[in-house]
DNA sequence: GCAAGGTC
């Protein structure tokens, strides 16, 4: 009897659940391993199906994905309170993981397809992270499936999602690699740690003390920091410089009309005098004698396979697009069918990497086509666009003027007509005109020679260029062949342009170049002149803004002599370098392990949004609180900003990947020497601190007068950028205050405890809320009291006049309290004493309210309660001609629970309608006054009517 | 309100 076994196959996904007509990576391997027979069914995330053989058995084969990590790691509800957690007690904390994605419900989805299933393959990327989504994906299903006996979990190890590469996967499945996943786990652990640690701390420190600091959070971590150090390290270079006077001398000569410029082998002297004494010395001698003339070929060599980084600098600096911006599209264009897996390190194609498939895609593209197709067949034709008469104009990334790349004329090994430009002008490309061939980039009086490569050596070439194959994904290529119309134009053509010439680029052959210098000799001095000439264009046919720039050389020979017409002195003052391009920031990320191919872009985008502000030509200048930072962790311990923080914990969780360490004794350890680098940090807080002071006025110096302190009885100021709180500029005290409403006086009344003026505060919007509170029991409450955690609290909870139990306060909520709040069971509803016209009745803790009767002119507090359900009465006093009372009556003093005829003209929100509930059967009568002892009597709370 | 890492 065969039985029939279950099987299920996961993989990381890269799915586009919406265009099922293009690959998706799950889809792509049930594709191959059913040969086409999968079928598939929608869940919280695709499943393919199939029946085939597994380990020589019949099986049925059940294959789904995740989307990235299936968990993240936190800390738990109890040290997520800002106010009341210290940062340095979270070195110890402990951790929990929760649902990355809880809205994706992916545990749920896994747990569910693993029922029935015997045998779990693992799919996921071959890098630590995907190591450690294995056992969180083995987590939500080992124990949902069926047990049997031997090797229930495999793992499937592959670089690329080619037909070979998978099936060759599925014959020699290993097992996933727990020391790899536990050395992420570490990783988490001290990322979470000491990032919120140090982020809290400062946040805490200096937020409350600068009132025209307007950050909402002052971060720190082990990727942000140094990559904002990046930033600051050059803005420090620039502010350190000083300019220098630097002089050179210039002779001019030309040969047959054509001026020569050459260029003084001294180069720069910074002496003036000597500088024209060598004027003269050079004048006197009258010629330019030609000394040597060497001719050299070069080459500039192809481009290699584009990886994530590499295109991310290359839309920063020459399509002006932020690494997010790029990403996004990018990845677009790969949901959308477009480009391969657009996060790759990988720069060298592996090995088997089907060219011909995107080759013979490419053929048929009406601006590339005939060079992918010349370089299938070996013979050369440039990209059409060498004669443009119709709509295909030749496409380039908008450069900025002072890029290197895309300066070069635009003809494509052909001529011209004229009639337009070649390259979609620009206004930052102002070389783009017809005509204009520099260099090697020839626009057509020699022929092009172009490497001649059968399909099979163009194959067998590119293993041997280099490039790193990071084993991870192949480099980003395009997959299918679109043209500007089709994808839209704007960014998403300028990337898949790029995308597209870059790979073709790569298959093509080097640059070749002749390089001729000439030296020369004049009173003593040695000169020297460069020129070059093309010899063949290869890949710069396809990617002409990499054309060898320059111009050829009149032809001299040795021992030739030119009269020097005049010697040119000229003055110049060094300049500073200019601020960092985010291009150079990328490389620098890249050079020491800041971030993945993944999350640069990430990076790059929270210290542009709160450290940085972006310049033209995407330079990168901090701001000062940038600038503050660096410059604070620089003078307690520079260890914190440097790159140095990030590799020392790649070293350390290394020695967990592969197995020479424990994870808890690595964490362990290094939390300690970040947990003591925290204290220090902490204990000369003060040295960054005199830095914020001399960038950040005081909360002295900010703020306007609103009310008075009790204590010196003098105007305390409110601050109003977030967060905003009170300043007594006197006492030194600063008061927080609720967020997000506004502030004002009330009345000029003051808090019978301790003299403080208290103010009103109100939330905005529909329905918001306004409550009185005194600046000082807010944060001071009296003994008993609750602190608010309702909206408009914030984090910094504290107690508002609503909530005070002091018998003494007139506005505390005994006093101002009518009944128990029927929706959350723990607050008072308290007459709203400045709700008029429309008065109304709020919960002191949630959102419950109740709408008096609209009629009424002015309500207040009685001093009697309804005798059957403790209520305190209110006096209604209602408009002339609009009472509901009888005989024209405009005043009563009435329980709004239990009279019904007021109840009807009252509205209740946020909370289960009294009025419903009317007749429901009221329990609990006659309890003593006061409240929150509910528990033992829900009492006369409204849904008992 | 906090990190960095996946990925949509």
């Amino acid at each position: 009897m065969i039985q029939v076994r279950t099987e299920m196959i996961l993989g990381e996904a890269k799915v586009h659940r919406n265009d099922p007509e293009k690959p998706s990576l799950a889809l792509s391997i049930a594709t191959i391993l059913s040969q086409n027979q999968a079928r598939s069914r929608k869940s919280y995330l695709d499943v393919h199906e199939w029946d085939g053989k597994f380990q020589g058995r019949k099986a049925h084969f059940r294959m789904t994905s995740v989307i990235g990590h299936v968990l993240s790691l936190d800390f738990p509800p109890k040290f997520q309170n800002w106010e009341t957690t210290d940062p340095a007690s979270l070195f110890d904390a402990p951790t929990v993981k929760t649902e990355a994605t809880p809205k994706a419900h992916v545990c749920k989805h896994l747990q569910q397809e693993a029922r029935g299933c015997s045998y779990l393959v693992l799919w996921l990327d071959c890098d630590r992270e995907g190591e450690n989504i294995c056992f969180e994906v083995m987590d939500n299903t080992l124990r949902w499936m069926a047990r049997v006996p031997g090797q229930q979990v495999f793992r499937a190890r592959f670089s690329a999602i080619s037909a070979p590469e998978i099936t060759a996967a599925m014959e020699k499945l290993g097992e996933p690699n727990r020391w790899e996943a536990e050395s992420v786990d570490a990783r988490q652990e001290l990322d979470l740690k000491v990032g919120v640690a140090f982020t809290r701390f400062q946040t805490w420190y200096f937020q409350g003390k600068y009132g025209n600091l307007d950050a909402s959070v002052i971060s720190y971590g082990p990727c942000q920091t140094p990559t904002l150090f990046f930033c600051v390290q050059r803005h420090q270079l620039i502010t350190a410089f000083q300019p220098e006077d630097y002089w050179t001398i210039r002779p001019q000569v030309a040969k047959a009309g054509h001026r020569i410029d050459v260029e003084w082998s001294r180069g720069r002297l910074f002496d003036r005098d000597v500088a024209q004494l060598f004027q003269r010395i050079v004048t006197e001698a009258h010629i330019l004698r030609c000394t040597e003339v060497s001719v050299k070929e070069e080459r500039r060599q192809r481009p290699n396979g584009l990886n994530t980084v590499e295109l991310l600098k290359i839309a920063s600096s020459a399509m002006g697009m932020s690494p997010q911006q790029a990403m996004r599209c990018a990845e677009g264009l790969y949901t959308s069918g477009y480009i391969s897996y657009p996060r790759t390190e990988s720069t060298a194609y592996p090995t088997g990497f089907d060219f011909q498939e995107v080759l013979v895609e490419m053929r048929g593209h009406p601006i590339w086509g005939d060079y992918a197709s010349s370089l299938m067949s070996g013979a050369f034709a440039p990209p059409k666009g060498g004669h443009d008469a119709g709509d295909h104009l030749l496409i380039m990334p908008v450069a900025s003027a002072k890029s290197d790349i895309f300066q070069s004329g635009t003809s494509q090994g052909g001529n011209d007509a004229g009639d337009h430009p070649l390259m979609v002008p620009s206004a930052a490309n102002p070389t783009a005109n017809s005509g204009t061939s520099q260099g090697v980039h020839d626009a057509g009086d020699h022929p092009l020679i172009v490497p001649v490569l059968s399909a099979t050596n163009l194959t067998a070439n590119l293993h041997t260029q280099g490039g790193h194959d990071a084993g991870d994904h192949p480099p980003i290529t395009p997959v299918a062949s679109a043209t500007e119309a089709e994808l839209g134009g704007g960014d998403d053509w300028r990337l898949y342009d790029y995308i597209a010439r870059h790979f073709l680029g790569s298959l093509s052959g080097d640059c070749l170049f002749r390089r001729t210098i000439i030296s020369f000799a004049a009173g003593g001095e040695r000169f020297s002149a460069s020129g070059v000439a093309p010899v063949r264009a290869g890949f710069t046919a396809v990617m002409p803004w990499k054309a060898v720039q320059g111009e050829p050389l009149p032809p001299l020979q040795e021992g030739e002599s030119l009269p020097i017409t005049e010697v040119e002195i000229k003055q110049g003052k060094t300049s500073p370098p200019d601020y960092l391009t985010e291009s150079e920031l990328i490389g620098l990320m890249e050079k020491h392990g800041i971030g993945t191919d993944a999350s640069i872009s990430v990076h790059i985008a929270k210290v542009c949004e709160r450290y940085v502000s972006i310049q033209s030509g995407r330079r990168l200048m901090p701001t000062e609180l940038g600038v503050t930072l660096v410059r604070g962790y620089q003078l307690i311990d520079p260890d914190l900003c440097l790159p140095l923080v990030r590799s020392h914990v790649e070293k350390q969780i290394d020695l967990i990947a592969k197995g020479q360490a424990e994870r808890e004794a690595v964490v362990a350890h290094t939390l300690d020497q970040f947990a003591r680098k925290f204290r220090y940090f902490v204990a000369k807080i003060d040295r960054m601190d005199a830095l914020f002071e001399a960038s950040f006025s005081p909360l002295a110096s900010s703020g306007k007068p609103l009310s008075k302190c009790g204590k010196c009885a003098r105007y305390m100021k409110l601050i109003s950028v977030r967060p905003s709180r009170m300043y007594c500029p006197i006492c030194e005290e600063v008061l927080n205050l609720p967020q997000g409403g506004t502030v004002k006086l009330y009345k000029g009344l003051a808090c019978p405890l301790d003299g403080y003026e208290i103010v009103l505060f109100s939330l905005t919007g529909p329905d918001a809320k306004t409550y009185p509170l005194c600046p000082f029991c807010y944060n001071n409450p009296p003994a008993g009291a609750q602190q608010v955690a309702g909206p408009g609290a914030g984090a910094k909870a504290g107690m508002p006049c609503t909530l005070c139990p002091h018998m003494g306060c007139q506005h505390s909520f005994l006093r101002k309290g009518v009944t128990p709040c029927p929706e959350c069971d723990a607050g008072t509803v308290v007459l709203d004493p400045v709700s008029g016209p429309k008065w109304r009745l709020d919960c002191n803790l949630c959102s419950f309210m109740i709408y008096l009767p609209e009629t009424l002119h002015a309500v207040k507090l009685s001093k009697d309660r309804c005798q059957e359900c403790e209520s305190v009465l209110l006096k209604l006093d209602f408009k002339k001609g609009a009472s509901p009372l009888p005989d024209g009556q405009t005043e009563t003093t009435a329980c709004v629970v239990c009279d019904e005829k007021i109840a009807a003209l009252c509205t209740a929100k946020h909370g289960r309608s009294y009025a419903k509930r009317r007749g429901g059967g009221r329990r609990g009568r006659g309890r003593g006054r006061g409240r929150g002892r509910r528990a033992t009597d829900p009492l006369m709370s409204f849904r008992d009517f």
